[in-house]
DNA sequence: CTTGACCCTCACAGCGCTGTCAGACCTTAC
DNA sequence: GTAAGGTCTGACAGCGCTGTGAGGGTCAAG
């Protein structure tokens, strides 16, 4: 399929499909013509490399990642790097959190001594 | 003083010193020769920034409570705004720890799925 | 054969900082 | 007077995306 068609049915606009092409993670097959040509497969990369993101990962610890999921369906398949990118992005997430919540009890702080 | 010294004293970068006038947070004198002076004043007022600033807030924002705050000292005043822009930017935070809760929720999950 | 919808590549812009470099002037002290 | 160190302005770069626009082919239907 098209990358207009990719886009209508993954919800990933065309600029962002060109993109992952870009950063390594889709390598489409090209018509003579030069247009970019999905398959199914694709089509189930991005729907992952979507919902990865939607984890908050970057592109780049996404492709580190896909090489782990490309192969079959349903689930991940457990290859040495996925356990321990997931362990760090959580880890990662964490941090972030706390440094949320640091700054949230500053802020609340102000807020009670304005009261 | 000058640029450097106040630099050295508060710990933020002669770059961001320069940064943070060009928002429109410092508006230090100037010597005949073009440098710029800063007074106690504006020491405090830069360490007020930082404070914020490590609270999370985005330098436009810190701008907007800075009228409440330059006033007195060991406090903020209780102007109009500041309520108003603490209690948004808690919001924010919380809208923030939200969003990266339920990123670390699906990782999470992936990882035990993986077990 | 023309029109419209789609595709191509390349590149600029913006978010909010932050570092760094270039080219040039000022100041202090020897 | 010279040298070192500080300061000035201006501008480019990078982070990780994402939109948009220009300029130009391709494909299908009428």
């Amino acid at each position: 399929m098209k990358i207009g068609e990719l886009s209508r049915r993954t919800g990933v606009s065309v600029r962002m499909l060109r993109y992952y092409e870009g950063e390594g993670l889709l390598a489409p097959l090209r018509t003579n013509s030069g247009y970019r040509d999905y398959g199914t497969a694709e089509e189930e990369t991005v729907r992952r490399i979507k919902m990865l993101g939607g984890a908050g990962m970057t592109l780049e610890t996404i492709k580190r990642l896909l090489p782990c999921v490309r192969n079959n369906d349903p689930a991940f398949t457990p290859c040495n790097e996925l356990r321990k990118i997931l362990t760090q992005q959580v880890g990662l997430i964490d941090e972030r959190i706390e440094t949320l919540s640091e700054s949230r009890t500053i802020l609340a702080g102000f807020l009670a001594s304005v009261n």
